[in-house]
DNA sequence: AACCCATCAAGTGTCAACACTTTGTAAAAA
DNA sequence: TTTTTACAAAGTGTTGACACTTGATGGGTT
């Protein structure tokens, strides 16, 4: 997964007032507004959501904002004391830790099936994503690269013809963003991680399913080692 | 997994009215009658929910009860179209294969690593379950050996170690209850079943990880296989 | 000074009323 | 008889008001 610093707030203070005619609903307007607000920082982890003050931003009465804060509890994105509020949830070490495992898991799935599934077309994705991430190196450009680290995942997962899983993928590097910031920065693996990406690609492209499989799943859990080594050298007793 | 006949309704009209003192607010109680009604099969696939009548029968109003069935759009259980109302979610025959492929995967790797952190404790639990299931294989009781099988599956889990892991394979298991129940007459695998978890367990005592996680694997995807053969031997244009 | 208790503001929990959309029904037109 | 149109019923969408809980503030007591 490489080197995951987050693009710093690609929404400064955005989305405002609710639509004319929402698509879709209020609360699922508002949902999607929440959860930029959550995976942009603009909310942080353990912050307090305020029905009041979110409806008059949103525009709506309280009614579709509790609505929508529910749909994210079923999410999994916050969690509800009883008389006291939602909170933005906070990830524990630990559960980053084992989110990783299960990506780690499904990556590698994901990965062997792609093995199969490889088409023509998407040879030439897969090479202009690369070039393209080394251009990224070369330029130390963090963002420009964690964006084209993220196209490269799902388009593995896409190739994988299991639309669930890649959902499931999808999912889980959203949650990701709900650990503290401060233990992502580790900054110039970007080269180490395309290396990688190259030798993943090599073995999808060529077929073969075991090698791609568990490159895809040690090219995940070298993210997670790397996090781990962060932890314990900035403060040794963090850790669930 | 075995057999997967669903016991049949262990619910008839059991939940009523709302508690004096709802311990976690009635959004919350509401919520788990409802997924109560929808994993027994009380609220079938496709069905579509009426907030009124609803809200009667737990003895609200229709507010909370808006709030739950956002909870459970937010765990996929249902869905909602504007105007018209929500509905029971219903899986299509591919969502169903996609869900069985991650099971697999999931169970896989818990049971890889189940070999590695099996205590004595637990031996006792898998002879015991062993067991019970080899009587209910005897007794021809499908619903207890559904019951076991399930033990069997969660004891694995937990001892895979790895919690978010555990609640996945848990809501996998759970979601499963929403197809369609006509396909699920696989009768008599019960034997056949329970030797391949006698086999997962030897393998996950002599500390054998990758015949754990490849025994585990194979056992999933039987049932997988099982679904499939059912399926277009009934109707050969089912799927998706 | 430390502690306890009333008071109060802020915020969540619930409700009932109202507005709008959809859909079924039945009368009127072709 | 068939089609169209108007109407009514049912149900969802949204709101503002009100009840209750929590936590803070501040005065009084030991």
């Amino acid at each position: 997964m490489a080197t995951l610093s987050r693009p710093d707030q690609p929404h400064p203070l955005p989305m405002n007032a609710a639509p004319e005619k929402p698509e879709q609903g209020l609360p699922v307007f508002v949902a999607e507004q929440l959860k930029q607000l959550i995976y942009s920082g603009e909310l942080k982890p353990g912050e307090r959501l305020n029905e009041a003050a979110l409806a008059l931003r949103m525009g709506t009465s309280r009614g579709p904002v509790r609505e929508a804060i529910r749909m994210l509890t079923g999410l999994g994105l916050v969690k509800a004391v009883l008389n006291r509020g939602v909170f933005v949830r906070q990830m524990s070490v630990r559960e980053m830790l084992e989110l990783y495992d299960l990506r780690a898991l499904v990556f590698g799935f994901a990965a062997e099936r792609a093995a199969d599934h490889l088409a023509e077309s998407h040879k030439a994705q897969f090479e202009e994503l690369l070039d393209a991430m080394d251009r990224a190196c070369e330029t130390e450009n963090a963002n420009q690269y964690y964006e084209l680290n993220l196209k490269f995942h799902a388009l593995v997962l896409l190739l994988a013809n299991n639309q669930r899983a890649q959902a499931a993928y999808d999912d889980y590097v959203k949650e990701m963003h709900l650990f503290r910031r401060e233990y992502f920065n580790a900054p110039g693996n970007m080269r180490q991680s395309n290396a990688e990406h190259r030798t993943l690609y090599e073995a999808i492209a060529k077929g073969s399913k075991a090698k791609a499989k568990s490159t895809a799943e040690r090219h995940v859990l070298k993210g997670r080692e790397r996090l781990l080594s962060n932890i314990d050298s900035s403060s040794p007793l963090a850790g669930l």
